[in-house]
Formats: structure tokens, sequence, C-alpha cells
DNA sequence: GATGAATGAGGGTTCATTCAT
DNA sequence: AATGAATGAACCCTCATTCAT
């Protein structure tokens, strides 16, 4: 049987397959963290026997690499179909965060996903070249920042002289930068979200017309 | 023989110690990932007896620990001393940068202890608890931005109606995208060099008068 | 898998758990000493993986507790069984001590159960807390010779004025030291088996009409 | 410098050696299982170095071995003392008694002493060895118990037609099980101590003319 | 296809013993 | 003589992966 590649759509994944990202999400918001997450604790979660997720991937790096792609697919998708419905750049941007406090199941696999993006496990290695060479870069949510950007940019709400890659990551990094104060406190700032709406401010003072 | 804590001055350091700490942070010069280094790979290193950590340690987790608060106390104290010669606000941000260009093996224990700050490892919480306990700020990069930003508005250079607060966070979290950025560049950014000047301007425009 | 709790009966048994009991049960014939037991032995013994004893028990000290619960248990039962096509109290008390001078085997692991039952080891603790909780106290000797004393007072042949707890202690003391004697020469006594005839005849002399 | 064999008097041990002695006595008072003693242990209690323990002893259990020996000669010896006070031999078996029901820390050591002579450890064997090769009988219950049993036929108190050898025995057993039953009420035994005026009368009726 | 019992390599940790000071 | 830092063999236990059913 092929193997499960990361490149399926929603309803070409088998039911097994399903449960099997499930129960890695599951894992996640409960805490979880990836490199102690053992393949027993995946097919207990997902209800079904430990052999069934070799029959779909060749490697528990693999299962956990498709299933972090696989979210945060889903995530991206959902985003943007979130911010289809607000018109303005302004709105968008405090939409995505509003997007950023509320989510904290989503925001915890975020959080792995960035990690691996940037770091030197076997895992990170997996899925940076599963996202390199199978042009998933759908994955990715610097696309996501390319597209408000662009957006922006042609609605005129964003000054043209700045490059489009700086306006994407410099969006980007306010994000996560955002997220990483709300996701722990130990960097010393008092109220995470105090500093909310100086993110928004600064953002559109250095970026809007 | 009372264990290490990580408050340990450098010259209170024991020999095998200071050992200890040069193999763990030749091994992420290595690229090793921290979940897959193994006691032996420590002290082979080392060059040392395995037994000999766990007579500095409890645990593989104490020395991993202390080698990275070790590290990150080093490299705020470095760049610390290195801004002090160092007159405007401008230029020290351009410093920086320049110090984030050019340190890779600065900016791989950086990097991972990044990660263990915002993880669900059990290294991560060893590493948060002794910050928290042991008040070591010291080695927290958030210090140094608060100096920074700090200086910038005793001498009158920055702006004084935005908060200390989201000041250091804002250089904080341009400085730590920068660093990603050059760190990978799978995030589909073509030149992580090109966008540097933009950071700078964003900085210089947002917080200076 | 649930793991064993030593409370199944026989036929219940796992055929690898029923490996494993008979390996320890060799190393104890092999003059092993418990403590220098190592799981690798038992499971090379057994002949199955390492890991398999952990499927079926949480830790080395679960194993062997289990496996002498369960040799006790089987050594009562013969014993009693034994003692049930004999009609007498004398004869009884003289078919017992036929068989502490006959079986090399279960005196070596009854040697080993008496020890644990007072000393301070984890194992021993662990039998103890076994044989509290889970009623099975099937496996202790005292059972047994409760049976004996009770059916001798029961069939008129043991003085009444005298309490069932000492008859039975009594009785167990008497087979113990006999044991001892047996089991080791080091205490001086030249020739053990030339005590019997006086164990026995100290027995009826004390307890029978 | 010559190693201790453990056949020195009191006032020929060295300093060092009486501080090691002391430190095994106490934990087995405070309970620790010989087979988890480690040298450190020993060594932190005596408050010496751990490298003299091997200046005075090849080995650990060559140490463990001489400081038991030299505690059961010490409670041997004490206890003769004590029934040199005593004149009738029902009186002498009284204060025996008396003797099993108060020693808590003895009881402890007499214990372990016991099983050794009965087990199959490295340490065991080493005990028993040194008891044959060098004549150290002294340490034996058993021997004390011969010496009851002479006295009380020589006495005329004891019937003399049974052999020493089973008087002595018989004693020495009667006394283990009383011991070993108040060392653990884990056999069922509701009261340990209300068997007390059951085990005197035993003994002088089988025993006493 | 699905299962989970079985495996065994590999990791963290302990501790008896040594030896330079 | 006395020390205790250093060593590394050996142990318990985990878990990714396989394969017979």
């Amino acid at each position: 049987m092929g193997k499960i590649t990361g490149k399926e759509k929603t309803n070409e994944l088998p039911e097994k397959v399903k449960l099997l990202y499930g129960a890695v999400l599951l894992l996640f918001e409960e805490g979880a963290e990836i490199s102690d997450i053992t393949v027993s604790d995946i097919t207990r979660r997902a209800g079904i026997g430990k052999g069934t997720a070799y029959d779909y991937f060749d490697s528990k790096e693999d299962l956990i690499a498709c299933s972090i792609i696989y979210q945060m697919q889903q995530i991206i998708e959902k985003v943007t179909v979130r911010m289809e419905g607000v018109e303005s750049f302004r709105e968008r941007v405090d939409n995505m965060l509003d997007w950023v406090e509320g989510g904290f199941q989503e925001r915890a696999c975020f959080n792995r996903f960035m990690h691996l993006l940037t770091d030197q496990s076997c895992l990170g290695q997996r899925i940076r070249q599963k996202i390199e060479v199978k042009s998933m870069e759908e994955c990715l949510p610097m696309v996501f920042f390319y597209r408000l950007a662009q957006d922006g940019i042609s609605r005129g709400e964003i000054r043209k002289d700045l490059p489009l890659d700086y306006v994407a990551c410099a969006l980007y990094s306010r994000m996560v930068s955002y997220m990483t104060f709300l996701y722990m406190n130990s960097l010393r700032v008092k109220e995470a979200a105090s500093i909310r709406p100086h993110i928004l401010r600064g953002i559109l003072d250095e970026f809007c017309i």
C-alpha cells in the first residue's frame, strides 16, 4: 500500500490517518513535548493498533511531520477564510491579533511548528524536506502574510516604497512575537496583552499610508 | 561535593565543568538537537568519564540547563560590553544586527535557548525554573533589550510616549525575526540579509524622535 | 495489555509469564542471590526478549515478587494436597518433615521467601504489600500450619488448652528451624538430620494428648 | 598496611575502623537493607574518607562482614555477661526473652546476621567463610545456646536423656521464632507478645525436670 | 487490512574501586 | 596515613519497529 505523503487533501485521507492526526493534535493540546511523544501514545489516543500506523507511515517522524503539516494547512486555510470576510488591512491585522489571542490549541500547534522550522531535529529536517520537495508552501505561515501584504498594497492601503518581502516578514515577526509573549510570560513582560495596542499601532504607523 | 547550580562565576567553575560546558556548546555547533544529545556524547567530547558528569550535576537535564544558562550569560555579557563602546542608539542597534549576522555559534545557542523558553520539554521547564527561582535574569536576552531601551530613552533618543515594556519587546522581536531568517531560509525569503536595512529603518522610524 | 498482579491462576498465566517464573525458579536453584539477579539473567534463561518482561510487569521487583508468590502458592498447595492423604496428626508432621528433607529446590525458594518476609528490601516490602492488599494469604506458610493445628484440635489429637495461634506458631518454628539446619551447617550442628526424631518427639510431647 | 581480618579485639581496633563499624550499625538501625548500603553511605556516616575504608578492608563485602561479625561478638558477649548474674535456667530463659523483646537495635543486627548465614549472597559467603576459616565461633548465637543448655544440664535443671545438640537447637529455634514474630507481624499472628508465656512454658515443660 | 505481542538496541544513572595529591 | 575526585562497567527500563495471526 502506498504510504501517506502529506500532500493528500482532507477528503482523500483514510479514516485511520485522520484518527492519527487527531491524536497528535490532542497530544499537543495536552502539552506533550514532541520528542516525548511515543507511537504508543498516538495510536492509543487514536484507538487503533500500533502496527496500523506503520501501514500508513514509514516512521514516527513521518507520521508526526505529516500530522503537523496537515494541521498547519488547516490553520492557514481557516485564517485565510476568516480574512476573506474582512475588508480593510487594519481590520485584518486586528482580526489576526484576535485569532492569536483566541486559539490556544492552534497556538500550541503553531508554536511547535515554528520550532521545527528552525531546529536541528530529525523531525525538523523531515518537515523542511517535505515542504521543500513537495511544494507544500501552503502550510507555511509566510504565505499568509505575503497575501496579507499583497492585498494591502493592491488596495492602496500600504506604502508602495517598501519591498513586499520586508512587509511580509515584518508582519510575520510582529505576530510571532505577540504569540510568544502570550505563550509564556517568563520573559519578564508583566502583561502580554497590554502591549497589543502598541503592536497594532506600530504596524499601522510603519506600513500604512 | 556540592552540585553545580548554574549561579557560579566563570572563575569558580571546576575544570571538569568547563570541559562539560564546552562539550555541550561544541555539540550545538555541530548541529546536534538537544533531545538527541546523550550524556555519553557530552562526556566523550569533554574527554572525561561519564560518572564525572554526575558528580557535578544531578541529571542530564541539569547539566544541559546549566550549560545553556552559562552560555547565555556569556553571550549577554559579551554583547553588553560590546555595546558600552558605542554611543548612539542608532549605532547600537546597527551593532546588534552586526552581531546577529556574525556569530554562527552564538546564534546556534541562542536559538536553542529561545525554543526552550517556550517549549514543554522537561529541559525547558528546568531552565525556566532555574531562571525564576534563582534570580538569574542575567541570562535573559530581554534584560539586554530593556537596558538598550532605557538608555535610549534617558539619552533622549527614543520617544517618551511609548511604554518601556513595549519598546523592549519590539526591539527583541525585530532581532529574533532577523535571526530566524538568517538561521534558515525555508520561509521563502529569498535573501535574508537584504531585509536588514528595512529592519533598521523600521526600528528608527518607530522609536526615535 | 494488563499487567500481571500475582493473583492469576496457573491456567490463566500467559506462556511468557510461565517462562519468566520458571527462569526465576531456575536461578534460585542455581543459588543466585535475589539482589544479584538481573532482568537480563531472567529473560535470557526464559529465552525471551528483555522488553517482554516489562510488557507483563512494571518492574524487576514486581516480576520477582509475583514469581516468588506464585511458587509459594504452588508449594503450599502441593503440601496441602499431600497432607490430605494422611490421616493422623502424627503422620502429618512426619510427612512434613519428609517434605522438608526432600525438596531442595522448594527449600531454596522457601528460604528466600522467609527472608523477604522479614527484611527491609524494596522487594520484601513489595511482597508483604501484595500479600496484605490482595488477600493472597494462600502463599503464606502460616496458613498451612493453622490448618494443620486446627485439624489436629478438631480431631481430638491436640490439647485443647493451648491457643490455636501458639500451636500454629510453634509448629511453624519447629519446621523452620529444621529447615535452617538442613540448609546450612555452619551453625555447628554436626548432623542436622540426627535431630529430626527429637523435633518430632518434642512436637508430639508438647501438643498431643 | 595489614588489612582488618575481623579477629581483632576491641582495643586493637584502629579508631577509623571503629567509626566504620559504628556507621554500619547505625545504618542497620535506620532500617537500611544490606544490599542497598553503599560505601559512600558508610564512610559519610563514619565521617571519614572513602579511600580510607579501602586502606583497612579489601572490599565493601569485607567491611560489612567484619562489621557484622564484630557486632555479633559484642552482642553474644553482652548477653553472656547478662546471664552470669542470673542463677536458674528458668530465669535465664525468661531473661533471654526479655532481651529479645527489648533490644530493637540488636534485633535488627541479629536478623540480618541470621539471613546472611543462610543466604547465597557474596556477603553471606564471605561471612560464613570468615567464621569457618578463622575459628570465630564466638560470634555464633548457637555457642550461647550450647552454654545455656550445658549449664542447665550440669546444674541438674534439664533432663539428661536429651542430647545436648537437640536442646541447644531447640532453645535456639524458640528464640529465633519469637524474634521473628516480634520483628514483623505480617505472618498473621495477632499479637506476637501474647505467645511469650507459651514459649516459656513450652521450653520448661519439654526440657526441665 | 489490522493488530499488538515481542524484540533488543540504546539511554540515563549508580557505585565499587582507584590513585594522585 | 588520609582523602575524595574520577572512572566506567553494568544495570534498569523505554520504545521504535517488526511480523505472525
